[in-house]
RNA sequence: GGGCACUUAGCUCAGUGGUAGAGCAUCGCAUUCACAUUGCGGGGGUCACAGGUUCAAAUCCUGUAGUGCCCACCA
């Protein structure tokens, strides 16, 4: 009797299959070894698993990346290999700090200065640990095979000590440095906000025309500026160095007007001719591009306003605009628009619409500030530790950190799925500036540098600093500032396999570093390309001189099925846990999967999850049906070793057998080759077709009639586990469970057979399948144009030559799966009933060209539905002679066109002008 | 302004030189059969447009139009 499988799946196996993997402890490369030999000697396989926000939730983003990472996994665990998937969590510093400031804000009304630093950190790591196990279930959730035992998080203690050991690397090294730079500023937050955090705004507001006079002369130069209080830090105008009309100004004096301050006439390439006068009046201390048009010109730079947003006193002191000192904004445009005008430098106004930026929190204006920043230099020269790594880069001894990311991709150490990717990376690299690591936050790595209190000196140290190196005072106090995320997320790939202490090895083993450093494959979402994985190359180029993968795979975005992204705030966002819970995970897997392609962003809708929930249930039924077959496939011991049981002697196997067997090997080779390819779509695309529309379609009806032997049965439920596991764990796995006490997922994926046959699609077998399937599909096809009920058992005739006779074989399988009783006798011509030709000969070694006429006997026939079609028929072959025949005597088509296409084209004009007779005849017999 | 993509069936998308494909939707026939989350069959496309290369172009090149994304700028 034979295990059989409840009719419908009992959608808690999931959580079941999960607890026995974990249990399993195969997660763990280092427990591969008890699972099976194969993986004694193995070789490794690494993924470092780009780790989610620590307060995120499970989204679809996740859910793809989870399911493409486990398939890469899944299928090199399977392979054979010692495979890593490190999971882990990043502290997400500015998101999470938000968060929490948000929540007690709500709840206390307190800001985090009313808390203190000490109070808010206490607040968010508790808040982290109460969240953090949360995705991490979703992840588990998701099915994927990560070893939990290695978790990481980016903020723990080891990691923490890679972030300063790296950061002290780099100072030491000159790489990293203090300075100015421009950030933007909330003057109602108190706050710095990041880029992304700065929203713009069309306003309306008044264009205003200023003179500024030459130093002892009577013109002046007019300049445009919507700001005109900002002139008190003015230290220069800037004209475009090609501009004519004042081009012989460049050089010369101005004084600026209420102030009588001296600033010089400076040329550069950021100045728009076309735009106000061509003139600019240069701030500095408060626009970003003032800022750098005075870097590059020597100009002084002026700190205009006090964080709160009122003219700052001390510079007003320092630079004689003393009556300002202490005037909020306004204020001070008001007063100083006053005195313009009266002292009739105020040349005109003019309405104009422009952009500001706003805070995203409050909708205040905000406001360019110099302040000191934290920087890597990426144009800094360093020498290259690793000699192998900087030669096999085609880099010098001294290079930069740029040169250094150019040449990892350039080489071709390391490959970007898909390549167009590179033109990006390389585009940004050109325009690549020194990078900001400090954030003015207080939740994440903070800088580890000191200030010493009494000599000024800056201490960077990996260990907080007892004494002053210089002065050897004690009282010394860190930067406030903590580090940007990417910083700590560049050491990823190495952080969390124990840099910097890499002597971890046990017994002579190696250590995790040296065994799964560098990783095998980076897979992650196209928006980050810059922001971490460049950063990635950067890090481990510098402090491992080594690459930190070989190959990156880039995914799309999930949007909705209007192309728009989802987020919180349009309400168009899905949860995958309800997709989850309402068609099982792995038919998400599969609907993730099915039709995406590397790089490209794509429409999720309910819709194609449940084509995927309708394959689950195909599989489930296919393997439930061949269970149930008797005697049960299950019972046959021992398993057959792929590729056996074919070939010379006697047949033992019936075509259909021999068939679908050679459908599997070519299923497998394509599959693996896909796999290969990271084309992960069209592998499950693949498998898909092999197991609905051959092996259920086809082979399995056949089964039906002809019992398949057991062994058979068995070889081919094996195998589809075996190969649809890694897409889809959990099904797989629980099937598999019914008749086994291993675990599917340390089973061996299959390649394809020896002996070659994997390629073959017109060996004997196949070529008579397709025959035969021809002959049921031919038949199938004039019953539907004749709207006969499907029930209906109608008669056919066809009268075969000698050379078909092995049809007669299967005469059962043609009438029941075409629903015809058939008659292999010739018909009466005189009866005029429809047939269809069938080609059983067409490039087969039979030979021939000829086709057989099969009829099907439709009672109340109608000679002029078949006259219409068979019309329609016809003009289709002609339109294809004519195709054929045009594109076959065009001028060279015979010399330089390959040989099998000829041959192929040949053929096929053959058979059509042939079919075109017949149809000929046909309509003549019909009429 | 610079860059990168995309435009193929009603919808969502595969398809990199040799007769246009899938899923969903639609239409017809079939419910005691492993599966109606099913089976069988049909209809539906001058592959955005215009040139070019080639024996041969959805596929390669150039241009045009539309769409999307990234970066920079907006005194």
């Amino acid at each position: 009797m034979s295990k059989a499988l409840p009719k419908k799946i009992d959608p808690k196996i999931e959580n079941e299959i999960y607890k026995k993997w974990e249990s399993s402890k195969f997660f763990n490369p280092d427990n591969l070894e008890t699972a099976d030999d194969r993986f004694w000697k193995a070789e490794p396989f690494s993924i470092a698993m780009p780790p989610p926000n620590v307060t995120a939730e499970l989204h679809l983003g996740s859910a793809l990346f989870l399911t493409l990472q486990d398939i890469m996994v899944r299928h090199a665990r399977m392979r054979g290999f010692k495979t890593l998937w490190l999971p882990g969590t990043d502290h997400a510093a500015i998101a999470t700090q938000n968060v929490v400031e948000r929540k007690i804000l709500e709840t206390e009304k307190k800001t985090r200065q009313d808390l203190g630093r000490q109070e808010l950190l206490r607040r968010i790591n508790e808040f982290v640990s109460q969240t953090r196990g949360h995705i991490q279930n979703q992840i588990r959730k998701m099915g994927s095979s990560c070893d939990w035992s290695r978790e990481k998080f980016t903020l723990s203690p080891e990691l923490s000590l890679a972030v300063r050991t790296a950061f002290k690397q780099m100072y030491d090294a000159g790489l990293i440095y203090r300075g100015d730079r421009m950030i933007n500023w909330c003057p109602r937050c108190g706050t710095t906000l990041a880029d992304d955090e700065v929203e713009y705004k069309t306003v309306k507001g008044e264009m205003y025309y200023i003179r500024y006079p030459f130093k002892g002369g009577e013109n002046f130069l007019t300049v445009a500026t919507v700001r005109p209080e900002t002139m008190l830090g003015d230290t220069g105008v800037a004209v475009n160095p090609k501009d004519l009309r004042y081009k012989k100004f460049v050089g010369k004096i101005l004084m600026l007007p209420l102030l009588n301050r001296e600033i010089p006439i400076v040329a550069d390439d950021h100045v728009d001719p076309e735009f106000g006068t061509g003139a600019v009046k240069v701030t500095p201390g408060h626009d970003p591009n003032d800022f750098e048009i005075a870097k590059q010109n020597g100009l002084e730079m002026i700190n205009l306003y006090t964080p709160d947003g009122h003219i700052n006193p001390e510079e007003a002191t320092d630079h004689g605009f003393d009556e300002y000192g202490g005037l909020r904004a306004e204020e001070a445009r008001d007063k100083i628009l006053a005195e313009l005008e009266s002292k009739e430098f105020l040349e005109k106004t003019e309405p104009i619409e422009h952009r500001v930026g706003v805070c995203y929190r409050c909708d205040t204006v905000v406001e360019p500030m110099i302040s000191k920043q934290w920087f890597v230099g990426v144009n800094t020269e360093f020498r290259i530790e690793n000699k192998e790594f900087g030669k096999s880069l085609k880099l010098s001894e001294k290079t930069t950190l740029k040169e250094l990311m150019t040449a990892v991709i350039k080489s071709g150490a390391v490959k970007i799925v898909p390549q167009r990717f590179e033109k990006n990376y390389f585009e940004w690299m050109k325009n690549l500036r020194d990078w900001t690591i400090s954030r003015q936050i207080w939740y994440g790595h903070q800088i580890p540098a000191w200030y010493c209190q009494n000599c000024k000196a800056v201490i960077v140290a990996i260990e907080t600093p007892t004494a002053c190196g210089e002065c050897h005072a004690t009282l010394m106090v860190q930067d406030e500032d903590t580090l940007d995320t990417w910083f700590s997320s560049g050491l990823w790939t190495f952080s969390t396999l124990g840099w910097p202490s890499s002597a971890k090895t046990r017994e002579g083993k190696p250590s995790d570093l040296e065994l799964f450093h560098p990783t095998t494959i980076l897979e992650t979402a196209y928006d980050i390309l810059f922001f971490w994985v460049a950063r990635m190359i950067l890090m481990s180029g510098f402090l491992l001189g080594d690459i930190p993968f070989k190959t990156v795979y880039l995914h799309g975005l999930v949007r909705d099925i209007e192309g728009k992204k989802m987020s919180k705030s349009s309400g168009n966002k899905i949860n995958p846990l309800e997709v989850q819970a309402k068609f099982g995970t792995d038919a998400l897997r599969l609907s993730l999967i099915l039709g995406n392609t590397p790089g490209n962003d794509m429409k999720f809708s309910e819709t194609k999850v449940e084509a995927g929930r309708n394959f689950i249930n195909k599989l489930w039924n296919i393997a439930r049906y061949l269970i149930s077959l008797e005697p049960s496939p299950l019972a046959a011991v021992p398993t057959i070793a792929s590729g056996e049981g074919r070939g010379e002697g006697p047949k033992n196997l019936s075509l259909a057998a021999e068939w679908i067997e050679e459908r599997l090997n070519i299923a497998t080779t394509i599959t693996n080759q896909k796999i290969a390819a990271h084309d992960y779509g069209s592998a499950a695309d693949e498998l898909m077709k092999f197991t609905w529309n051959e092996l259920a379609d086809w082979y399995l009806e056949i089964a039906k009639i002809e019992k398949p032997k057991p062994e058979l049965g068995k070889k081919i439920l094996e195998n589809l586990l075996k190969l649809w596991h890694p897409f889809i764990p959990f099904i797989t796995e629980y099937i598999w469970s019914q008749f086994h006490a291993s675990l599917l997922m340390v089973e061996e994926y299959p390649t394809p057979a020896a002996g070659g046959k994997s390629q073959i699609t017109n060996s004997k077998s196949q070529t008579q399948f397709k025959h035969l399937q021809e002959l049921i599909t031919g038949l199938r096809n004039l019953r539907a144009e004749y709207r006969e009920e499907s029930k209906k058992i109608l008669a056919s005739y066809v009268e075969l030559p000698n050379s078909l006779s092995w049809i007669h074989d299967y005469s059962g399988v043609i009438e029941r799966l075409s629903r015809t009783k058939i008659n292999f006798a010739k018909m009466d011509e005189d009866k005029k009933m429809p047939y269809f030709f069938w080609s059983p000969y067409g490039g087969s070694p039979e030979g021939g060209g000829e086709s057989v006429k099969v009829y099907l006997i439709i009672p109340n026939f109608d000679p002029k539905t078949e006259i219409t079609l068979t019309e329609k028929k016809l003009t289709e072959t002609e339109d294809r002679i004519k195709k054929l025949s045009s594109q076959m005597s065009k001028r060279g088509f015979l010399k330089k066109a390959p040989a099998d296409i000829i041959t192929k084209m040949k053929t096929d004009l053959t058979s059509a002008e042939a079919r075109a007779e017949a149809l000929k005849t046909k309509l003549k017999h019909l009429k």
